[in-house]
DNA sequence: CGCACCTTTGTTGTTAACAATATTTAATTT
DNA sequence: AAATTAAATATTGTTAACAACAAAGGTGCG
């Protein structure tokens, strides 16, 4: 008999309100009230209360105590501070990436970088940041660094915050033909196994994506 | 009338929660069930469930669905994907404060390295790294980067991480005059405004630390 | 007319009972 | 006696009702 899947509750409601958040369902600053959600899943409040406490673990979901929950909203020096945490870890991760490469997953890597540079291709516009296919680049990264702390801290805490920081503003102007050459040299200093040169192109790679960034942000720029 | 303080039902609970694992009053591997736990704090099972799931998010007790959770136990593996991630974060917290130094607070660096050369001298057997002094001198650094949220990665997770998974091995040995020295050429560099000889040093100094402590590990060494 | 205060409403925090799962204990069989 | 299975027990997951708090709207007073 397929067993009905249980203690999966709150587990399957948090990958959904997850999706929701992230895919601009739910926007940046809107209430998230428990009873809505609670009916809306079929279930009564305290999973809901669970799922919201795990995603505001995650920063995707702002907490007050006694007013409720509500969808994120980054200010400027969130967003730098972000993209500075950021930059230290990546650094890192590709700094260990470069020692500890292993063949499959270089691989990977490599076959990656070929596939955005079709993509490029068939795209000029530039739709190469916009669509996943950059995070894919930096996982690749964080899996071969061979830190599950590192690459859990990344994956599941830092890049969801990421892309719901870049929903509350206009997509970064293509920066799409400039970020595949720099992702190229990068994964070219992990494949030859130079640690620092891969840290420091990462570093000035992130930074680079943050200084585009700041530009909308000093605009003005914010989405409707 | 003097209100009675409400909303706090789970915020002293975990509160307390911390102090009696990072104090060692309740051991690593041992049993956090929810009955026991709302029967002491006088409170029902709810806050409680509540407080163990912040304590597992901040990766002080580890969770187990449909068992429970415990206080949590690092493997060696756990040990170094801790010690990268700090050697990633907190060389990029002596980066930047070497670069904001803030008047106020280096002072406030120097006196706690004077303090501490005071301590030394009154204790040679080496209680530096013990009595979280060293601690101090690393939530200091943090502060200067004016990152709020590396430091708070710093100070609310990696570091009552480190502070438990000590609790599972015998004090370091003692590396104190040492860590001191590595200390004051940081501090130097940071009062200098040497970004890059601040991070590489911090970087080096964190290396040190957990070479000590993978000694002790592969000793086979473990506490009672 | 404007402001403060109070009432009302809606939402979150907490509780205790119920359901489902894991663990332990005891019985049974080989 | 050892191992396997089945009942019993303890623990976690979920639910619905209750209590406390915050926000909104209306009322009275200056």
């Amino acid at each position: 008999m397929m067993p009905v899947e249980h203690g999966s509750a709150w587990s399957a409601l948090e990958a959904e309100l997850r999706e929701d958040i992230l895919s601009g369902r739910i926007s940046p600053g809107e209430r998230l009230g428990e009873v809505p959600l609670a009916a809306r899943f079929s279930v009564s409040r305290g999973p809901v209360r669970d799922a919201l406490r795990k995603l505001a673990g995650a920063g995707l979901v702002s907490f007050l105590p006694n007013i409720g929950a509500r969808v994120r909203v980054f200010s400027q020096d969130d967003a730098r501070a972000l993209y500075e945490l950021r930059a230290a870890l990546e650094s890192d991760a590709a700094r260990w990436a470069a020692r500890r490469a292993d063949k499959a997953q270089a691989q990977g890597l490599i076959a990656l970088l070929g596939q955005h540079a079709e993509t490029i291709a068939a795209h000029p516009a530039g739709a190469y940041l916009q669509n996943g296919k950059d995070a894919d680049f930096h996982i690749v990264i964080a899996e071969m660094a061979q830190n599950p702390l590192l690459r859990d801290l990344l994956a599941d805490e830092l890049y969801p915050q990421l892309a719901l920081l870049r929903r509350q503003h206009r997509h970064v102007a293509g920066r799409g033909r400039v970020a595949l050459r720099e992702h190229e040299n990068i994964a070219d200093a992990i494949l030859n196994g130079d640690d620092e040169l891969a840290a420091l192109l990462m570093r000035r790679h992130i930074e680079a994506s943050w200084n585009a960034l700041r530009g909308q942000l000093d605009a003005g720029d914010s989405a409707p």
